[in-house]
DNA sequence: CGTCCCACCTGATTGC
DNA sequence: TGCAATCAGGTGGGAC
């Protein structure tokens, strides 16, 4: 469900709200596919831990907790939430009901509950114990990919260089680039003018340049906007957001193209619904 | 290694 | 109305 940001509006969103906040007790489903860590490992972790930050990598949300304690200083632990199709992760009042399909709660000291939910169950969590010292690099959360909010021109441009692939399965490719997915993709493909079927690697670096530039400003203005709300995606506090009313070509097949009336088309490329307009779009 | 395709799940919507 | 088919924001593994 969540690309980047609706992935960054959630955890901002949670950040806002607990970091620095005591886990009292942790509970899980029981679920093993849900758990990419052993469930047993991933309580002993979190109890009685307190709350660091809470950021995104990706598609990825890394909540980093500390245990300060009697033992000398103990490593920083990761916990990772990467929420799949349908994930959520919602801080809540313990009177708010358990929405159906909880896999997870961390149950705070005040009382709040951060509730992790997801009913198809794509999504994974997963325990990360850091090194206390030494000079290894960070964590390869969502693999070798790059931000698109970050990424050189020059760095851009050499993703591709070479790949026969289309260039939205080339976006799409998370070990390319971080964080994109099938509503982004689209999205700036449309604004770029670009086709989702061309060759990633055979796209002069003009029309390179214009996809990044596309990219970043469509992820930007989602994540102004709270992220896109297609069907059931909420932040933190259970709220929608509001780019989908922006989008251009993404979920209006059949309807016509806002800057020129043609229809978009609707196709299936890479087994996803693709959607571009066949005038503005070459 | 690069690329394609399917499996993994549940729920909402569409179509007969 | 009822029920089956189809479709969803993602990823990882196996086949080629």
């Amino acid at each position: 469900m969540p690309e980047l940001p609706e992935v960054e509006t959630i955890a901002a969103g949670v950040h806002a709200r607990v970091h620095g906040a005591r886990i009292a007790s942790v509970w899980t489903s029981g679920k093993p596919q849900t758990f990419k860590s052993p469930e047993a490992e991933i309580a002993e972790a979190l109890t009685g831990a307190t709350i660091d930050s809470v950021r995104r990598v990706g598609k990825t949300i890394v909540m980093t907790v500390a245990r300060s304690g009697s033992k000398k200083q103990q490593s920083p632990v990761e916990f990772l939430i990467h929420l799949g199709m349908t994930g959520r992760l919602l801080v809540s009042q313990p009177e708010v009901p358990l929405p159906p399909h909880t896999h997870a709660i961390l149950t705070l000291a005040d009382g709040r509950e951060v509730r992790f939910v997801d009913p198809r169950r794509f999504g994974r969590l997963s325990i990360h114990s850091q090194p206390a010292t030494g000079t290894h690099h960070p964590a390869n959360y969502s693999g070798p990919g790059r931000e698109p909010l970050t990424i050189s021109l020059e760095d851009f441009i050499a993703l591709f260089r070479g790949r026969k692939t289309p260039i939205k399965a080339a976006l799409l490719n998370q070990s390319l680039l971080h964080g994109v997915g099938n509503i982004y993709a689209d999205e700036s493909l449309f604004r770029a003018g670009i086709r989702p079927r061309r060759q990633a690697g055979r796209l002069p670096r003009e029309e390179l340049a214009r996809l990044r530039s596309a990219l970043r400003d469509v992820l930007r203005r989602a994540i102004k906007l709270g992220g896109s709300s297609v069907s059931d995606y909420v932040d933190a506090e259970g709220m929608r957001g509001y780019f989908q009313i922006e989008h251009k070509v993404y979920g209006r097949g059949g309807e016509p193209c806002l800057v020129c009336g043609t229809p978009i088309e609707k196709i299936t490329l890479v087994g996803r619904g693709t959607h571009f307009c066949p005038v503005c779009q070459h």
